[in-house]
DNA sequence: GTAAACCCTCCCCTCGAGGGGAGAGTCAAG
DNA sequence: CTTGACTCTCCCCTCGAGGGGAGGGTTTAC
């Protein structure tokens, strides 16, 4: 199969397969005689399982990680829970952040409509926003 | 005041005022005859003002914009309020994602505790995650 | 008079995941 | 024999908010 077939039985760009090959998602493709990639078949896997990865917040660099232990004959389970549990972390932290940024903003929001715009004097720039610090 | 001072005032550095003065936050400095920056003390309000933008989300961008309008003389508030409305649902929005992004993690990691992983076979690279497409 | 501390412009680098396009080779069909 | 569709490598561009450093001028304090 050659690189235009597998992106688009994959439904990736050409672009993103040669760019996976280049940071290491991907082995290196065998070549033909002409120096065109050649893939088999399963190669639609590691890219199903890339895609699968990305949709849960992996990034390239930890996809590349785990299935470099699958291409070392160790199942990658126990790294893949890993993290999966340290980004479920990081997500609710995130989360609890922009709560807590949703929070001031509608304060601020209800605080604008409150308000006269006539009495926002030039040197604040504007009323509504104002340091907490 | 110089460059300095006013990035030492500011808590900002001196690299970070320049660089406003490139994207039009902060209006470019008179010069003194051999070429500093001079600054009035009102640009710490600007600056004190870009910092609490930022804190709430705006970008340099829409805080250009804001400071815009006040230079032509009118006041932003109403647009600041569309500005904060507008981030304020967009970050709903993202907080909706995050949260079932989420769930999808806390789904897998208690599959991922469940499965076996000699029971992982190679060519899903890992069993745990699977594409729900 | 000299050394440290400022200041200037200009250009490249970061991170993540690729996209755009140049310039060149290759291959299959009509 | 030529045209159009693939493919190759290589290099720059994106976004946001600056950081690092080169190479050079200036000021200030001792």
């Amino acid at each position: 199969m050659r690189i235009g077939d597998l992106a688009h039985h994959a439904g990736v760009s050409v672009k993103t397969i040669r760019y996976y090959e280049r940071i290491g998602v991907l082995a290196p493709a065998t070549r033909e005689a002409n120096g065109y990639r050649s893939y088999e078949p399963e190669v639609l896997d590691r890219l199903a399982f890339t895609r699968s990865a990305q949709a849960v917040g992996l990034t390239l660099g930890e996809i590349r990680e785990v299935i470099g232990f699958r291409d070392r004959g160790e199942p990658p389970c126990a790294h893949v829970l890993n993290l999966i549990e340290h980004r479920s972390k990081e997500l609710t932290a995130r989360i609890t952040e922009l709560e807590a940024l949703r929070t001031d903003l509608e304060a601020l929001s209800e605080r604008g409509r409150s308000l006269d715009p006539r009495a926002c004097s030039p040197s604040s720039i504007c009323h509504i926003i104002q340091s907490t610090a």
